[in-house]
DNA sequence: CTGTTAGCGCCTTCAC
DNA sequence: GTGAAGGCGCTAACAG
């Protein structure tokens, strides 16, 4: 293989020139530049991230780790980073944890092992000491995820916000009794949308019915079982907000299951508006998350900081809009 | 940051014993190595994975890429090669190069650049000449695409056999006028699928007629369109094989919006079994691609061409099935 | 404008 | 069993 020294040698000059030129660095003259140049062609050289990333310390590479690359939702962040990493000239190391906290922690090793300049989490499950006490050392940053009270850089939306937006919507439509079917327990996200969705009950003077209120995975299946239950309550609820599209779909099986139909019986509301939402049947009304330019702000900020550049906001908040397809209707039409 | 320098130091041995029990090599005296172990552990010392990659002259990452990660259809695929990479030692470098042949051979370069020990290619679209020229240079395995006569590492399922198995359980059902909707010109598999079609038509003595026949992207769009012009044709297809699943749920829409049902009137057979094709309202008949097995493989071969070993088989055929949901139904029931 | 030099942190012969 | 020393390929002072 050839390096810096085959150049140097073959264009007659020191191998502090030749990295000179490589870097568009200070001045060199136009003469040997492109002596330089034409022996880099020639030679079909290449430099050495190696030797390159030890000496400056560096990787140019970002981690990005994910709950579960199966779901849509993440994967269409994806796109958004992998634009501004190309445009930045990194590289993105992807990380599936598969929700296991332990993975988690084996990825922020990668850190300390200096095989990445910075982390993304789109998922903050881990025991969050870890992540706080990490994102002290390192470039951090919390995709569509946060954590109350504490300066990680992050960006996504206001979740509780969003999700007072739906269950409004279902309260304008008519509709009383209206389920929820909420994310894990140990997510924030889960907590904000099922506070958004008290609240929204609230303002309208509706009182907040425990037996309406279910726990699932954000899965499908989950959405499959809690409707199946829901449906079980004595007076049966007209509508369900969902705070995921995949439960909600789910749930939108279990109602024709049992011989409903939606919107008519029963109207459903999803959460994130994956591609399945509108491919689905029966379109689903689902609340939109900017995915994309979440991917692209989160890479954004983190190759700020990893550039030692401050941030001129540290957590931002995207809007999300409540999309109006088919599963939904005025109460009793 | 602590280095090799500071654990010697505190140990009161050399750099040298120090790097010997960090790679559990040769001869180091149990009461030597437990001294270290305890320094190491005292000043939470991590090697500096930039140096030893630099000395090794290796990257422990492999590059895996694809066309697109939004589809589901990979990104199942890299749980596979998750777990191998994670068993194994390497983390898993991510390029989607969104169907655009010029950015893989960005990725390519990260290969001279010694960014990476090696890749995977989910897609084979590139001028096929570079990634055969790179394939005698370095590792290089090719999953669920090959190039035809050429001996580069694959591992796969048999497209031809698994489109003859789906087009001969249509005409077991009784069907007789079958259309096809195939993939991109300019993909392998595409051919592979209308081969298979054709071969089971023919040896059923059935006609391939050439206005049953169109082009789609694999996506859920080019299906629609695909299907609507199919239900222009005069003696219009009773069933259809589609070359992906998404393609076959955009044409279930198109008939179903032209009033016609399925299978009732027309039959809908898909590949790839990706997770939509079973939570869809009409479950979709398709081919099933084993493809966490194929992410494991591809990363087996991969890290052992890495490793210099050699491969028992460098050309892997899997085993696809064809599952039978809701979609496909005999010939006018 | 260009060359010399000193490492980055680690692994690995080669002596002892 | 252990230490000394060279060097992986490159960048970044520091001279000149």
């Amino acid at each position: 293989v050839t390096t810096i020294k085959d150049v140097a040698t073959l264009a007659a000059v020191s191998i502090a020139t030749v990295s000179r030129v490589l870097n568009g660095n200070s001045n060199v003259s136009e003469e040997t530049r492109a002596r330089v140049l034409d022996a880099i062609r020639k030679l079909n050289y290449q430099p050495n991230a190696l030797a390159r990333n030890l000496r400056r310390s560096e990787t140019r590479t970002i981690t990005a780790i994910f709950p579960d690359l199966a779901n849509t939702f993440f994967s269409r962040i994806i796109k958004g980073m992998e634009k501004v990493a190309d445009e930045r000239g990194f590289n993105i190391l992807i990380g599936d944890t598969n929700n296991d906290p332990v993975k988690e922690m084996k990825f922020i090793n990668l850190l300390r092992e200096r095989r990445t300049d910075g982390i993304i989490f789109t998922t903050a499950r881990v025991d969050s000491r870890h992540i706080i006490e990490i994102s002290d050392k390192a470039p951090v940053v919390l995709a569509c995820e946060y954590f109350p009270n504490i300066d990680i850089p992050s960006v996504g939306i206001d979740n509780v916000r969003a999700a007072y937006n739906a269950t409004n919507y279902l309260i304008e439509l008519g509709h009383k009794r209206i389920a929820h079917i909420g994310g894990p327990v140990n997510v924030i996200l889960s907590h904000d949308r099922l506070k958004g969705y008290c609240m929204a009950l609230e303002h309208n003077r509706i009182q907040v019915d425990e037996t309406l209120i279910r726990t699932g995975t954000f899965y499908f299946d989950s959405g499959y079982e809690a409707m199946l239950s829901l449906l079980d309550v004595e007076r049966r609820p007209t509508a369900v907000f969902a705070a995921s599209d995949e439960m909600a779909i789910g749930a939108i099986k279990a109602i024709k299951e049992k011989g409903l139909r939606v919107p008519d019986d029963i109207s459903v509301v999803g959460f994130d508006d994956i591609a399945l939402a509108e491919l689905v049947d029966l379109p689903l009304t689902t609340i939109s998350q900017p995915v994309y330019k979440i991917g692209t702000t989160a890479m954004e900020m983190l190759t700020d900081l990893v550039a030692g550049r401050c941030l001129a906001h540290r957590q931002i908040i995207l809007e999300a809009k409540l999309v109006i397809r088919r599963s939904t209707a005025p109460l009793g039409i």
